[in-house]
DNA sequence: TATTGTTATACTCTATAACTATA
DNA sequence: TATAGTTATAGAGTATAACAATA
């Protein structure tokens, strides 16, 4: 066995770990999110990325498409295939803009609402079963934490709709 | 010290939003460091996981692929096809294991080490930046946490670390 | 029978580029 | 000219299932 030098500890290879370990705990508590939900009712086409669309939309009511892109932090073009996946499932539907007709304006089915509530409640459920080990003045930490590495001011556009 | 302005306590929107902030960061970060590393002069096809895994071979010497998916938490397909890539770009070789004939070593080629370094270099530079707006004390209160959400003890079979 | 790695296949997420319709 | 959304295409990451060789 090789003995491997562990001496790159101090010009800070544990303090760019860190990012490794962020990267590696998301990677770890989204499979595990997505695992439990299906496990839960759920039907495995409701991923993440799709569960948290719809929930903006049902949050909206009625949304553009391209502010769904903006305030999900995709592209135009991502929103589209997702609001298809959703589509082809019957939970949201399309209606053109009256006020520009470029655009799109997106809006849950009237079947959607119970499985949007279901899946809120049992992403619900499987948060806080993943939060369990995290005592609450941690979970402020963290969130204080996270929002120093990135802030995603943009994210609450639902508040300021008055047009 | 302020205090966090959050809604409050109970019924735990704020409690479970720390979840999405947290997949939504390590998102953030993660595309961050693949678009910086590109934009300095490490090719593209060297993305994070392969990264991580060519780094891992470099540090083994030579290293089973069963071993690297085990380390990795991910699946032996998944390492085969990171060697794949990896193996095309020449910058590892698959080489037989002489102790049981149905395992596969990896270790890189000789043309490697120079990328591997620029490499590592060039990610330990960008961890750096992406970490500047943490002081030191977040970083490790950051590495605590994460560690109570998901324990990685695999993670370390390079050093031999005495405890 | 169990394990190692592979082929074949598939799906999700994400994107760029080129395009249409509209503003 | 610029914006909204789409088509076409691509690539990365990940996986399951079936399989061959070996243990």
């Amino acid at each position: 066995m090789s003995n491997p030098p562990l001496s790159h500890n101090d010009s800070g290879s544990s303090d760019v770990d860190v990012l490794d370990a962020l990267i590696r705990t998301a990677h770890y508590v989204k499979r595990e999110f997505e695992t439990r939900l299906s496990s839960m009712d759920i039907p495995a086409y409701l991923t993440g990325p799709r569960l948290r669309l719809l929930l903006a939309v049902s949050e909206a009511g009625q949304i553009r498409m391209s502010d769904l892109a903006a305030i999900m932090g995709i592209k135009a073009i991502t929103v589209t295939q997702f609001v298809d996946a959703l589509e082809k499932e019957h939970l949201l539907v399309r209606m053109p803009d009256p006020k520009d007709r470029r655009a799109t304006l997106v809006k849950l089915t009237d079947a959607a609402p119970p499985l949007v509530e279901q899946a809120r409640a049992a992403a619900k459920r499987v948060k806080e079963k993943l939060l369990e080990p995290l005592p609450p003045e941690m979970r402020s930490q963290l969130l204080d934490i996270l929002s120093r590495l990135a802030d995603f001011k943009n994210v609450c556009i639902f508040e300021t709709k008055e047009s």
